[in-house]
DNA sequence: CGTACCTTTGATGTGAATCAAGAGTAGTGG
DNA sequence: CCACTACTCTTGATTCACATCAAAGGTACG
């Protein structure tokens, strides 16, 4: 007779990287996962710790970020429901090279390496999706250098309004943003400042409308052709 | 009666990502290896195209690039002799971020993505072979991300001088440039003007001696400790 | 309903790019 | 071997995009 599934179990089956695996693999997982619960603001591990796992967020945002000398940070990345993190430091024997903290309230799974490990000497389809997510996930740094070191304040702000609309295939968009105005601007690598200058300035060209987090775009091609 | 091995065979031995597997495997592999010779300047890829498998140097260096709109570059790696490059891509259906270029003479080989596939489904240390190779790959893109976002033109290239000397650990080091200094500077994100500009400004602080792409840093940790 | 943080707006500062020109330095071919 | 051509590197003057500093609303939440 078996037992009910637990919400864990139905979590971390729902996980991308699990899905095609059979009931015993998750069962053999599951004895590696704890779920956290999340307050706004904490800390999941800072720059420097030693990895033991990964994680997986169930509800609310966490960012991942650098510290910076004088107590700033560069968010580098904005994360929601469904996504994973710290994956490639479980395979090398180097700390974190970032922080990771929460957003808003929610709840991750933190599964164990060395859980993990055995799982995936067992099913080779395992690292194959490691080894797939983890090329997704180069890919968009990859990205972010380009962004970072190619193209100007107005340029990010653009390629990051395009993104979040789905790309210009469609004629117009409502994008929401994630986080606060403040937090958007670090990960484009601006001070909130100049976002809201930049902003304002797609705002006065009749290319967006900005209230609050809300922003509509009348002409994603015309927004798109905005910035050569 | 063994063949004789062919000095492709053992040049696709020595690799790292093919330590530990045993002959046969490698026999395998070598059915779809093929080597190129790469005169100066010549395209291995270009962004955009397709990927059939990933590169790996044996003689000379190659650069990875983006290319910008007017005609310039961004050079994001400069490798050489036993790296290799090109594995992420494979995993996805995405076709190559960067464009390959040889910065000089010389020899690598191409390891096609269906045979290594294959491969790695019969031996699972394989898979773990690349995802410790695409681990260090996305760390190192990360402490790249931190460089351009939180430092200065003179702690990027402080920090490149003293990796290239192996850290700080010794008291003085002598470090030579892998290529022209032009190259270089696109690597750090700078124009080769300011490169020039700091090199001097460190050598009139006396913490480097410059001779061409010859750099003696009589004093490490001076030079480590010269930008907080 | 007040306190703390976000966001906007303006004035000013600055690090590095750009523009411009000259001085090596190195490959090429006569 | 030398002259020719083409980079590569340096040095100086100027510009510019974005940061910093400063201060005044807004917004949200305890």
């Amino acid at each position: 007779m078996p037992e009910p599934l637990s919400h864990l179990q139905i979590a971390l089956t729902s996980l991308p990287l699990c899905r095609q695996l059979d009931a015993l693999e998750i069962q053999a997982l599951l004895r590696g996962t704890r779920e956290l619960a999340l307050r706004r603001g904490e800390i999941l591990f800072s720059k420097g710790d030693p990895s033991t796992g990964f994680f997986s967020i169930i509800r609310g945002q966490i960012k991942l970020a650098l510290p910076s000398q004088q107590g700033g940070e560069k968010v580098l990345e904005i994360m929601g429901p469904g996504q994973s993190f710290g994956e490639a430091v479980m395979f090398m024997d180097a700390p974190y090279p970032v922080f990771a903290q929460a957003l808003t309230e929610g709840a991750a799974l933190h599964i164990s390496k060395s859980v993990l490990f055995a799982a995936m000497a067992r099913d080779p389809r395992l690292a194959r999706k490691m080894l797939a997510g983890m090329s997704m996930r180069l890919h968009n740094l990859i990205q972010d250098v380009e962004a970072y070191t190619l193209q100007s304040a107005r340029q990010r702000l653009v390629a990051y309004l395009l993104q979040r609309a789905g790309g210009a295939a469609q004629a117009s968009a409502e994008v929401q943003l994630p986080t606060s105005k403040t937090v958007i601007a670090s990960r484009l690598n601006l001070t909130p400042e100049t976002l809201s200058r930049v902003l304002h300035s797609l705002s006065e060209a009749g290319l967006i409308v900005v209230r609050g987090r809300h922003i509509r775009v009348p002409d994603l091609p015309k927004l798109a052709a905005a910035d050569a």
